[in-house]
DNA sequence: CTAGAACCGTGTACAACGTACACCCTGTGT
DNA sequence: ACACAGGGTGTACGTTGTACACGGTTCTAG
């Protein structure tokens, strides 16, 4: 148990000991990284297979295991290796400093849609997300913030990003999946509109007849300046109201 | 393809024939659905196996698929079933509903964490979830916002419980899968402290050496309560920044 | 200079998964 | 009475992560 989770942090944060003896390694623990990243880039996360980032290495899959302990640790590599793509965010005012944070993990998630797809609570943190996020909390560092409320604006941000980002995850999984695009998927769907009835659904009938879904806003741009307001709302009040939690599951 | 599509829209939309001809069914499609949402509730989405839907029934796994066409509609029945069990959006100001929409989203997803781990993008929407939206759209009707203006307020509240959510259900199947609580965990780290060293990680540590991380404010209420200010300053606002997708991946 | 330890990659094997298929049994409509 | 629609079972296949034993390679200790 002890080891396990010890190897775990070592695996992230100490780069790996390079051996003495034996024969000259073919794969590296980075090299498989970068080759799983690139398989879940193309296909999805559920091509990610030990044996398909073996094959694209010209190897096969048990020799993965040389260099990384299994499949679990390996996707937090390549989780920590996506942070390291991303920019800290300066110094600098604290809209501005958090507005550069949910842009930079926004396009992390663009860029990397499996990212959402994996359990981040009780992976282990590697250093670059870390830094990332320390850089993030910087950012409304001297606001006369309590600490607390410097983890809750932060983490404010964050779930919002999360929540875009999956479903744009989504979005592009379904593509890949089925071969089919957003629009067409939608419009093939003629046993479906038949049950949207006024009487049943009269909002929905009601934004469709007006073309409100054909004309959508930015999801992220709208959502996220909403969110900074609210934010500003709170950062410049006089009195801030402490919200506590009470059963927190 | 085609009856593909039109097979799974039936099957969300209207009830199941019951047939004339043949023996009593022990099974329906209804305890079907029952069953895995009782085994994924009590041992999450990973041990949701035909197998183990069949055994709480006292039935084989095949019994199953003469009730429901596979597991990919079956999780479509479950999700919405589950929608089911929430209260729609009463009519009222606009705060209040929008607030009473994310309160059942959130409570949905504390009782059935799983619900987050499932794709629901290209999922089939069901019935049940479409009226709940219908009525979180009603909800902010009568602002005089454009249509796609109303989509955007709602889309945004969902963003953040989803995005809330979804550390949430993350944290529940950490904790029942190594059977370790979040507390306890994180204290087990000692060789991950080692690395929270001022130079590297100056705001962390700084939190914690002051107990921020130990008395966090509610990331639902908090977020929730500066979403909703956020949405308050838009709607409030004399002239509406339109923000339009130009990329929209 | 040689023996052996350390290390790299391979091949085989197993359990668990979703589900196609062939099968037998039960009950109703003609 | 009888055909047949429908319910449930047993077997089997392909795919997954990875444990284990093995053979080849290179450096180090004696």
């Amino acid at each position: 148990m002890k080891s396990d989770r010890d190897r775990s942090v070592r695996l992230l944060w100490e780069p790996p000991a390079e051996p003495t003896r034996g024969p000259k390694a073919a794969l590296s623990q980075s090299r498989v990284v970068e080759a799983a990243i690139k398989v879940a880039d193309a296909d999805g996360i559920d091509a990610l297979t030990m044996r398909r980032v073996a094959e694209t290495l010209g190897n096969t899959a048990m020799s993965l295991y040389r260099h990384v302990p299994g499949k679990s640790e390996l996707l937090d590599l390549m989780v920590d290796a996506v942070w390291g793509e991303t920019e800290p965010t300066p110094r600098g005012p604290w809209r501005a400093g958090l507005e550069f944070y949910a842009r930079q993990v926004w396009a992390m998630y663009r860029a990397h849609p499996w990212m959402l797809q994996l359990t981040t609570s009780r992976r282990m943190p590697g250093p670059h997300a870390m830094t990332r996020q320390d850089a993030a909390y910087a950012a409304v560092s001297e606001l006369g913030l309590a600490p607390e409320e410097i983890v809750a604006v932060v983490t404010t941000v964050s779930h919002f990003v999360d929540g875009v980002g999956r479903t744009m995850a989504d979005r592009v999984q379904a593509e890949r999946e089925t071969g089919v695009s957003e629009e067409d998927w939608w419009d093939g769907r003629e046993a479906l509109w038949e049950h949207f009835t006024p009487d049943r659904l009269p909002m929905m009938t009601h934004i469709w007849n007006s073309g409100g879904f054909e004309r959508l806003l930015d999801e992220f741009e709208f959502g996220l300046a909403r969110v900074l307001d609210g934010l500003a709302v709170f950062i410049e009040s006089e009195e801030r109201p402490l919200v506590r939690p009470q059963t927190c599951l």
